[in-house]
DNA sequence: GATATTCATTGAACAAGTTCAACTTGGAGA
DNA sequence: TCTCCAAGTTGAACTTGTTCAATGAATATC
């Protein structure tokens, strides 16, 4: 099936990893649609699963007791959907995470996930590169928090993922640089001019 | 010794682990004194290693483009020391680390590292777990960082971190919550009151 | 023990970003 | 096609945080 080849192809990129095992991997994971507007999580439920996205678009977002949502990211293909302090901790997720288009992911369980573990250490290697990059990719977000502009984090964010850029609101962009969506409707006038 | 026993217990409640293959790993690092002021890490130089903290307290910063230090963290006894973004891309390092006080770490090189992981999956699992760790942490932090003002994350920071808050300068704390060191001057009055 | 040097504090002027309210535009659904 | 609702824009007042400059307190160095 063509969303496997996806994730084969995701993995083999990582890593050197033999065919068979590949087979093996994905055959733990479960194809699922999910319409635009759909949550594969909501907070306050335990997230007991990962996702990685095969096709479409999804805002992983929190909401603050005033009540505002802050997008933390957006995942298109290729990206992974979870709560993983829900997910390691046993605890109650505090990440929502919906769908902002149709969309397929390949679902796999924690017990499914527990099992690849133990079956296979390779597994544990993927995951081991994965968390490694997402630390990389965390701190770096957290550097260019801390020494750049709005205009400047905006801008950086147009040129990263374009292609995100033109598939989700201008209200979900500002939530994800940490701005109200007035002043991004500001900024944008600036460097149109 | 007893540096190796604080790696040990920070590895065995991390997960089970029998006792010969923690000395075996143990065996892989190298005990370093740093002196106040020294750096272990300097920004433009590839990160060859990873070390774990046994006494002492680090900062890890960047240096933005108009020479202004930012500070990520600060790294006590039980923590972890690297740019794992040019350790794992083997690029130059953004990130400067300098010891805080005289301190003691674990350290071990990359090439020592590699063989660990070859030689035991179990390591792989530790630091896939590791990671994990640390994605969570990176996580919780950008929320906070979109979600509460100054003033609540000096006072999280003060709650969370009280060992630190003592042994570093107000001007740290300043760079490690993203404000001025003069704006963090003027919270401080407003909480003493 | 004297002297630099760094650190913390404070005030005033300024810049960055928010909030609220009003208005316009553009789709999605009936 | 019409309607309605959500998205984007703009302005004014406001809040949060910065910058610069001056001062006193605390540390390190010789």
């Amino acid at each position: 099936m063509m969303s496997d080849d996806l994730l084969k192809a995701h993995i083999s990129d990582t890593m050197e990893i033999a065919e068979p095992l590949l087979d093996s991997i994905c055959a733990s994971f479960d194809e699922m649609e999910v319409r635009k507007g759909e949550y594969v999580l909501r907070q306050g439920n335990p997230c007991r699963f990962e996702a990685y996205v095969c096709r479409g678009c999804f805002r992983i977002f929190v909401i603050d007791e005033k009540g505002n949502e802050k997008i933390l990211y957006f995942a298109e293909a290729d990206w992974w959907l979870m709560d993983i302090d829900s997910f390691m901790n046993r605890s109650a997720s505090v990440l929502n995470i919906q769908a902002l288009e149709d969309s397929v992911i390949l679902s796999i369980s924690q017990q499914e996930k527990d099992n690849l573990y133990q079956r296979f250490p390779t597994v544990e290697k993927f995951f081991r590169l994965m968390f490694q990059k997402a630390v990389v990719a965390w701190q770096r977000r957290l550097i260019r928090n801390h020494t750049q502009t709005a205009l400047e984090r905006y801008q950086y964010f147009l040129q990263k993922y374009p292609g995100i850029a033109v598939r989700v609101t201008d209200r979900h962009i500002a939530s994800y640089l940490g701005i109200s969506h007035e002043f991004l409707s500001k900024i944008k006038k600036k460097t149109a001019v």
